[in-house]
DNA sequence: GAAACAATTTTGTCAGACATAGTTTTAGGA
DNA sequence: TCCTAAAACTATGTCTGACAAAATTGTTTC
C-alpha cells in the first residue's frame, strides 16, 4: 500500500510527523516546496483551501498556523447556503432534527458524570438569564454538555459550525441576536427530563424549544420580505 | 458603493452578468485572467476552493462548470469532522434524523411535479438494482428528489457533502462499498408513502432502512476491530 | 457512416520574480 | 539601562511564462 501523492495527504503527512499541534505554526511556504516536493502554486491551493475551511489562518509576513486539529482521520466538509431573508428558518429546520436526536442519544446514554454537567450548564444558564446579561455564551454551552453526553461527536461539531457559519453573516444585518429570549425557562424541564430519562419528553421539550425560535426567525424573515 | 476587489466576487459578478445557470461551463482560466485582471494562480485558488465547495467542479482538457447556484448572497461555510473509530455508524446516526425530516418535509410540502420526479428515480433505482448493476448512482439520484422536494437545499447539501467526505475515504479500504444492499426493495414503498402523503409511514420506513445500514456498518466496524 | 488519427482546447503543475505586510534585529538617544 | 525608531529580514500575496496531460473537436480514411 503505497501513500497517495497529494498535496493535502503530504501535508497532513508532515503535520503529524513534525508533532504540530493547534497553535503551532507551519513552515514557510518555501520550506514545503522543498519537503514535500511540490510547486508552491499547487500547495497554495491547499492552504487556501484549509485556511477557507479554518483549518489554519495565514498572514501575511506572520505565517501559518494550526486551528484545527487534522490527522488522516480528519474529514473536512464543505456546504453553501444561500443568504436568502428565510435562510435562517431553514438553518433551524435542520436544526430541529440534530437536536432531537441529540437530546435521544443524551437521554439514553449519559454517563452520570455527564448528567451532573448538563444539570451545572443549566443552572448556569437560569442564573444568567436572570440576571438579565447575555446568556447566548451559557446557551451554548448547556446544549454543548448535551451533545457531549450524546457520545456522538458529530452532533456538536455539525450543530456548531453551521450555527458559526450563520452568526458571522447574521451579526451585523439584523439588530436582533437574542433568538429565543422565550425559551431558556424551558431548560430547566429539558435538563431535568434528560436526566431523569424521560426520553419522549425531552425529545418533545427540544422541538418546542426550536419551534419557538422558528417563530421568532419567521417574524425576522416578514420584516425582511415587508422591507424590500 | 465600490465593488469589492477580490477574486470570488469579481468571479460572482461575471457570472451574474453573463448569466451562468447550474451546468454551464465557465469561461476558461486564460479568458477569466484577461476579463477579471487577475493573475491565473490567484484565480486558481479560488477555483479550487469552489471545487472543494462543491460549488464547480473541474475537469482537465474539459472545462469548469457550475454544479451549485452562486450569487452575491450566496454563503460559503467549511464544517471538519474527525473521523473516529467507528465513524461509519456515528456517521449514520446523523444522517437518519436529517433523512427522516427531509422525508416529512417532502411528504408535506412536495408539488405534484417533484412526486413524480420521486416515482420515477424510484422505478430507474428498482431497475438498475433489478438488472444487478452498481445502484449506488441510481440511489443517490432517488435520495436526492427527496431532499429537492422537501424545499430546503440544507439537506441535500449536507448529507450529500457528508456523504462525500466518507467515501473518499472508506472507498479503498472495505471492499465492501454496497452499504444497504437489501434496503432497495423497500424503497419503492417509501416513494409510495411519500407521493401519498402518508408522512408517519414514509419517516418508520425510511428509519428502517437506516437501520438496516447502521447494522451493516456495525458489523463491518466489528470486523475491524478484531482485525486490529 | 464509422473508426482511427491529428489538432486544439483546457486544466494541472512547476519555476521564477517582485510586492507587501509582519516580525525581528539593530542603532541611537535620553 | 531602557525606550524608540529605523533597518533588515521573513513569509505570504500576486503575476508571468512555460510545459505536461487529459478531454474534446476536427479530419482523414476505409
Amino acid at each position: 500500500m503505497t501513500a497517495p501523492r497529494d498535496v493535502p495527504s503530504a501535508l497532513i503527512r508532515l503535520i503529524e510527523q513534525d508533532g504540530l499541534e493547534v497553535g503551532d505554526r507551519l513552515p514557510p511556504e518555501l520550506e514545503l516546496v522543498d519537503r514535500l516536493g511540490f510547486g508552491r502554486s499547487t500547495i497554495r491551493e491547499t492552504l487556501k483551501m484549509w485556511e477557507s475551511m479554518g483549518v489554519v489562518s495565514r498572514n501575511k509576513g506572520a505565517g501559518t498556523r494550526l486551528t484545527e486539529e487534522v490527522s488522516a482521520k480528519t474529514i473536512r466538509v464543505a456546504l453553501i447556503i444561500r443568504q436568502e431573508a428565510d435562510s435562517l428558518l431553514r438553518m433551524q429546520e435542520v436544526r430541529r432534527p440534530l437536536e432531537i436526536e441529540a437530546v435521544r442519544l443524551a437521554t439514553r446514554n449519559a454517563t452520570s458524570d455527564q448528567r451532573l454537567v448538563m444539570k451545572a450548564r443549566c443552572a448556569e444558564l437560569l442564573a444568567v438569564h436572570q440576571a438579565g446579561e447575555d446568556w447566548r455564551a451559557a446557551d451554548q454551552r448547556f446544549h454543548n454538555s448535551i451533545h457531549e453526553a450524546s457520545g456522538n461527536p458529530l452532533f456538536r461539531q455539525l450543530i456548531e459550525q453551521i450555527q458559526a457559519g450563520f452568526n458571522n453573516i447574521y451579526e451585523a444585518p439584523f439588530g436582533r441576536p437574542h433568538l429565543g429570549q422565550d425559551t431558556i425557562p424551558m431548560h430547566r424541564e429539558l435538563a431535568d427530563a434528560i436526566c431523569s430519562g424521560q426520553e419522549d419528553l425531552a425529545a418533545r421539550l427540544t422541538g418546542q424549544i426550536i419551534d419557538q425560535v422558528c417563530t421568532e426567525a419567521q417574524e425576522i424573515a416578514e420584516e425582511l420580505n415587508g422591507r424590500c
